[in-house]
DNA sequence: AGGCTTATCCAAATCGTTTTGAATAAGAAC
DNA sequence: GTTCTTATTCAAAACGATTTGGATAAGCCT
């Protein structure tokens, strides 16, 4: 409320002088600097953020672009990107913009106005895909940015992401262990690039066992999408024992599509997710999932950004981090299995091994 | 990039004259105007927002506080709400400022710094409590926000509310008439505005029907506690029939717990949510539920925020929407009542009727 | 021709900081 | 007593826009 100007007369000194002593120089003297500060606290004084911004040429803060699927909620994995985000920047004193756009021709435009626009100093990105405009836009630009997620990409780009790869090959060599042969994958569409790392995963998995590729079904990954495309898994020929789901959303539709057919998930056909929401635990029966842990990988992607935005190359600034397979009751021995073996994994498995590491 | 500084130069121009054209004055010359106008959007010049806000005296953007809870995540509601509020900002070319902050002692210390620290030009509100700390300060310092939801509070302010007393007053009435007598109540902690008032309606519907109150358990709205507070439920001695759940977390928790316990929801115990998330439609069975339009609300609120950031008074801008009680299988009939009238709701309801206003 | 509009342009002030480059005074060194 | 440090303070110039209050010149009227 109270200006630097009026703080300043009202002690009888310089504005320079009132500036340089909260700013902590050593060239105004101790008494000085003490009668200041007091007058500062006492009047409530804080530096005006857009006056300062202006002067340093940033702008304080950082962006993020919401998708806004017309009908759809925003993926709960989103949020909670957003709220570990929100956190680690206010420690650092950063505001986070939130935008929202729809996925297609308004994104970009959103994009340009952050940054030509010098909305923002920094920018991070989610739900990379395979060619990703963003990315390449802002790599032209050299505007500094992180990803959650990796892209094709020559250049060199901060980004933290998770082993989708490994944990999907983790996840499905699981199911082969316990008997199953027709694997299949319900995932997201491939210009994703976490579709394609967890395709990847579920492929290395299959081939290692010397396996065939068992289906594969894709579409947004919605709960819906997963309802669909799974009711039409259940009637083709080639119906599988194992459904492997890109994400915990489709394995959501995916379970009510069983439920809604008289198939008992977890015994007749397993279900593996990947995101770990909280509805996991208290789907029927409760999912067997892969966790990221979003909240800390908000963190070190904050610290890259930071660290972009002072000037630091991108080089060595990647990180892939180990996502966990949480298991529980989706997930069991392939049913023609299940007279001849010890029931495994299955209802029990919460108990026996609650959680493992990959 | 360019400025108008060297925008001018380039064309001659004083920095007035420049600044005017574009603004659209009538003292530029029509020639100067369309010359300034053309050498402007070839150099792609656009007012540096900073300036323009330090000039103006208005940091143009709006702040939203995040609910973060240390281990949960949030709400998809407040996700949707964010999506909706980011689309009609960006419309008004106002910026969304989001923060994460922890319910509690933190919390008020965020507000302190968006609104005294001038980072904002409006605040919205979510969640509202009771007595609501956030908005008698904010109404205390005269500062411009809306809320979604109500709060005990005389001086008046800004809000839309969906009208959860009269949804939960008619869910609990259809209960009523499909023959059951004990209908319990799983609310969110009663400080929270919106828990109040689906009780009241719960509340009323039960004294219009001459019944006694059913149990009421009370916990945060989130599946783990659903599902503890059900469980309870279920073992005490005034097992109810049916189970109101102030949101579709608690429900989701709920209806694991009838899993868990082989109670058949929808069958031997009826369910009903509140907020109709997309999961609503897979849960075994699918949750009847109540649906408020998030977006078209947030589109409301934004409108309202612009015109109390105008200047506009509070005192007519209140609006109570009324809310969607959306059929689906999670409710059916009273199991006393089911031998001997027709079966009505239940797993068809969805079919028969499919959604109906209140 | 002198006065009055009207049309067009611009210098300078302003928003609230930060920072550069002195200016001043006091004490130390010669 | 002069010069050189050192300590302390401040005026002024930025940052990039908007806006006030002229200034200038041309056209019109009497």
């Amino acid at each position: 409320m109270i200006s630097l100007k009026s703080l300043a007369a009202q002690l009888g000194l310089s504005i320079t002088t009132v500036s340089r002593a909260l700013a902590g120089y050593s060239d105004v003297a101790a008494s000085t600097r003490v009668r200041v500060e007091t007058a500062a606290s006492a009047a409530g004084y804080r530096p005006h953020p857009i006056a300062r911004r202006l002067k340093h040429g940033r702008s304080e803060a950082v962006g993020v672009v919401l998708p806004a699927e017309p009908g759809h909620f925003t993926d709960p994995f989103f949020t909670e990107l957003l709220v570990g985000l929100g956190e680690a920047l206010a420690r650092a004193d950063l505001d986070l913009l939130v935008t929202a756009a729809r996925p297609g021709a308004d994104e970009m435009k959103v994009y340009r106005r952050l940054v030509e626009g010098r909305r923002v100093d920094g920018i991070v990105l989610a739900r990379t895909r395979v060619k990703d405009e963003r990315i390449s836009y802002l790599l032209d630009r050299d505007f500094p940015f992180v990803t959650h997620g990796r892209a094709e990409e020559r250049r060199a780009y901060a980004h933290v992401d998770a082993d989708g790869t490994g944990a999907f090959a983790a996840a499905t060599q699981r199911l082969i262990e316990l008997g199953h042969r027709r694997i299949a994958l319900v995932n997201a569409p491939a210009s994703y690039m976490f579709a394609r790392h967890r395709e990847a995963g579920w492929r290395q998995a299959l081939a290692q066992a010397g396996l065939p590729e068992g289906p594969i079904r894709i579409g947004e990954a919605t709960e819906e999408t997963g309802f669909v495309l799974v009711r039409g898994l259940l009637e083709s020929k080639d119906r599988p024992s194992a459904i492997l789901c890109a994400t915990d959303r489709l394995a959501v539709g995916a379970l009510g599509a069983l439920t809604a057919s008289g198939v008992r998930a977890g015994r007749d056909i397993s279900v593996i997710g990947y995101d770990d929401l909280p509805i996991a635990t208290y789907t029927d029966p409760p999912l067997t999932t892969i966790a990221q842990p979003i909240r800390a990988m908000a963190g070190r992607l904050t610290e890259m950004l930071l660290a972009r935005i002072a000037g630091t190359p991108a080089d060595g600034l990647a990180e892939i981090w180990p996502a966990e397979l949480v298991l529980r009751a989706s997930h069991g021995p392939a049913p023609s299995t299940v007279s001849s073996k010890q029931h495994q994994g299955g209802i029990h498995a919460q108990k026996k091994e609650p959680r493992r590491h990959l």
